[in-house]
Order: C-alpha cells, then structure tokens, then sequence
DNA sequence: CTAACGTACAACCAAATGGTTGTACGTGCT
DNA sequence: AGCACGTACAACCATTTGGTTGTACGTTAG
C-alpha cells in the first residue's frame, strides 16, 4: 500500500497512469511527451510497476505498458475506509444529540 | 495532490489520519500508540498538516490534531477519475463490438 | 513559585528519490 | 548483413525523507 501511495505522489507517474489506463503505451511513445530523459520515464514506469499500477508486456522490441485499474481500487477503497470512519464520528455526534435530546428526531 | 499521496504513503501517517477522523487526537496522545520518538510523530502530524489532511488546534497547553475528511476526498475523486477513463476504454471495446456485430447486443 | 508536561524546532545521519549520462543488448527494417 | 530503434541498467549527483537526540519555551498542576 506504501508503494501504491508513494507511486501516486508525482504528477509525471499519475499522468503516465491516465495515459495507460485509457490506452496501452510503449515506454518510448510515453517519453516523447515528457521533457525528461527516456530513462527518467523508464524509472517513472518501473516505480509504477513494482507498485502493481501498470504492468509491461513485451511486444516485439517495444513493450506495451497498460494500466491496471484493479489496483487504483484497492487505494480507492482504502480512502473511502477513511471516508467511512469519519461518518463514523459525525454519527456519534448525531447519537450524542438524540441522548440529550431523546424523542426529538424526525 | 503530491503531498496528499506522499503523505499517506507512510503506514503510521495513514493511521494517525484514521485515528485522528474517528476522534481528535493530542500529539502525545497519538505518540504514546507508536513505537518511536515523540518527535518522529510530530514531524508526521506536521506532513499531514502541510497535506490538509489533518489540523491542530491549540487547547491550552496541548493541540488537539483533527482529520480534514475534505483533503481525503480530493484524493478519491483522482483515483475515481483514473478508474472512469479505464471505464472509458471498455467502452471503446463494446463499441467496437457493437461495430463489428451491430444489433447483437441485448 | 516551582516542577512537570506538551510542544516546537534545530542539528545530525542513513537511506530513498528523481534526475542525469553512458553503455550494452535484442529486435526489426532495408 | 548491417544499421537504427526500443529497452534495460549501472554509476553518479543533489535533494528529500524518516528517524534520532538535545534544547528551549509556554502552560498547567501542586
């Protein structure tokens, strides 16, 4: 989950996910749109990889990088997580007015 | 949005922000749950706050740390939005389908 | 008043990050 | 066969990160 997070923590990395998520892309077609070296995207690709966001299948000499949505989910079910425990409190909070206050809920 | 993701890429500061969502926090009293110095746990509390995902508020001798449910939600909506344009290239497939075979789709 | 508590912050350290350049290797056009 | 292309990877560098300890300062309890 560390990993999914800190891969996500860089504009270039999240663009690249957009990007493949939409479309498969190969790792050069991919560089050509960031003012960064091949190498740098390459890096920017691995990091993604060992985080389970994209995954690369070796086409001919190039290698296709797609996107995997699977994993976003996971993070995304984690924030909601968070989203729930804050309804939590806020139910609480309702629970804690309805005792002071019983009978007067519509 | 760089700063939300690096922030919750680190377990502890994911916990602090779920703790801290559910009830609000003093930072000794977050400290006392981990194991490392009182002033590591300051200097997360102080990377989410520069995130907006928690506040302090000063209660006389101690702060009292709240989780910020709007910062959490921001990231969601990014991570929704990269799993709507995954959404969109399965569509570009039905459509396609639906090109190759039209008519045959129930 | 004084002592203890909660917080803040600086200095320091090892490790990770994000970038560069250079080199090497397999694949595919011609 | 030979050259260009796409990829991989190492070495290097500056900056950031996650942790430590130590010091200082305001606030509260006794």
């Amino acid at each position: 989950m560390d990993a999914i997070f800190r891969a996500l923590a860089d504009a270039t990395r999240r663009d690249i996910v957009m990007r493949v998520l939409v479309e498969g892309q190969s790792v050069s077609g991919l560089a050509e749109r960031y003012a960064m070296s091949f190498a740098a995207v390459q890096k920017h690709v691995a990091v993604l990889e060992r985080a389970g966001l994209v995954t690369k299948h070796p086409r001919g000499r190039e290698v296709r990088v797609v996107g995997n949505v699977e994993t976003v989910r996971r993070a995304t079910a984690l924030l909601e997580e968070m989203e729930r425990l804050w309804r939590t409190r806020f139910d609480q909070i309702g629970d804690l007015l309805a005792t002071l206050d019983p009978g007067d809920d519509p």
